[in-house]
DNA sequence: GACAAAATGTTCGATTTTGTGAATTATTAC
DNA sequence: GTAATAATTCACAAAATCGAACATTTTGTC
């Protein structure tokens, strides 16, 4: 392949040109892979990809070069279960009902409310307010829907904002609902964070929504986990599925907590 | 010495490349196989690895590593940004050198502070306050570098949020440092922006900053856009490059702003 | 051909990356 | 629960790579 043509040395805009190619082709190339394929010395190899990396699209590295990665934007995490996701379309479904145009909604972090906001791209003049990338990133080419991200400080690894700035955003907005997730509740009917911040932006949420909704799917129940963020009294309505515990109707019913099942 | 064999062992950035493919086909991958597929040892592997979970959408698991969920916030605005990119990077390269350890910098939506997000990542301490999606993304996995998005309103085909919030944000920051760029500047040394929120927005900014930097080639000059957002008197330092016309010098001092050429 | 300028090659100490084996920790089987 | 097995981590030595300085070759120009 490289022995077509002259096997003596290029002009230097060629070897440049060389080098960009065998970039395409594959993920990387070594320094000394290139001396030996064009015939001059590392040094020059060296030297072609300092100026590489000046002009095009190249990033030298130890021992080589790649191309530049390609310029997306994206924010990444580690979906925290798979598991359930039936039932989570479902409890979706029914939050989705409550919702009517125009209205202004709070939309919290997790994987059922990100279900939920997958159902809210037609809903017209709605205005979702979330601390989730998650949740944004879904509804940011929905024409009807205006997405307002709430600030705050971005987590390694996770898909949303947390911390006093989020709660600092909160402050100015008042709207018709607010939807949650939890990570566990427990037989007394608290309900679980695994983590503080989160607890208090989650509280926060709850002061400025008219109406509340949890939405939990039937693992979360008879569990608990870290940070004790609230109980049932605090929400409005519970929507969860068939599986839910018996025992939880009269619970919530005592809590004062609608129960949705579906 | 390089003249030996071992044409096939590619530079170790690239084989991070190699690895995050390969996790993008399958589910998951394992040390050992990764290790034979690559031709290196186990613990280099396991190294990879560490490294592409502190930087990539990747997590380490038991016996090899998984793919986090990703969430892509995608804007088709970078097409343009092609131009100028030599002189981009240079002034972004001169903003570099100002910024020190622990410090907490504004940094504004814009290319040229794109380029600048992208230099920071080895900063120890810093604290990175923005609007733009694009610099939080460039810096989530930065380990050093804590990021803090700022709430605002998400504009379709735009990566970056504006508005009343935005504002109200930046109201509990301060800060050592501000970087903004600008769509124009005119010959009486006005700065223009394209949109009356984001010209807002830069404004508070500047308040909540000890000094401010002005990132703008040349092409910048002489020209005039829909919002005047302020003037020179509001930076304290201009960074651009060496076709900035001779007039902007003396412009610049008559108004306290010191001009660096790159 | 003679010269200067640019490009390339060489050498070498410093730095980064990699491999190895022992000690430790997690996972699995019982 | 415990033992057996596999995976991981740690520390250190070996190997590869880097870049700077200087030597050498090539190129362009008169």
């Amino acid at each position: 392949m490289t022995s077509l043509g002259s096997s003596d040395v290029l002009p230097a805009a060629a070897r440049l040109r060389k080098i960009r190619q065998a970039l395409q082709r594959t993920p990387g190339v070594s320094v000394g892979a290139m001396a030996r394929q064009l015939r001059v010395s590392e040094m020059t190899i060296r030297r072609d990809l300092e100026k590489l990396q000046q002009v095009a699209d190249v990033r030298r590295t130890h021992g080589g070069a790649v191309l530049a990665e390609r310029t997306v934007f994206e924010f990444s995490y580690l979906e925290r279960q798979r598991a359930r996701q039936t039932e989570k379309k479902a409890i979706a479904q029914a939050a989705r009902q409550m919702i009517g145009e125009g209205q202004r909604i709070i939309l919290d972090t997790g994987t059922t409310t990100l279900h939920l906001a997958r159902l809210l791209k037609d809903v017209r003049n709605l205005t979702v307010i979330t601390p989730s990338l998650a949740v944004a990133s879904e509804l940011q080419y929905a024409p009807e829907v205006s997405v307002v991200l709430l600030g705050g400080v971005i987590h390694r690894g996770s898909p949303d904002l947390t911390g006093p700035l989020t709660e600092h955003c909160l402050e100015v907005f008042s709207a018709d609902w607010a939807f949650q997730g939890a990570e566990a509740i427990g037989p007394d009917g608290s309900v679980y964070n695994t983590d503080l911040q989160l607890a208090q932006v989650d509280r926060k949420m709850r002061e400025k929504a008219e109406r509340t909704c949890l939405l939990a799917d039937s693992e979360k129940f008879g569990r608990t986990a870290l940070i004790r963020g609230g109980t049932l009294k605090d929400f409005d309505i519970l929507i969860t599925d068939k599986n839910a515990p018996r025992a939880l109707s009269a619970l919530a019913r005592k809590m004062s907590c609608r129960v949705m099942t579906v």
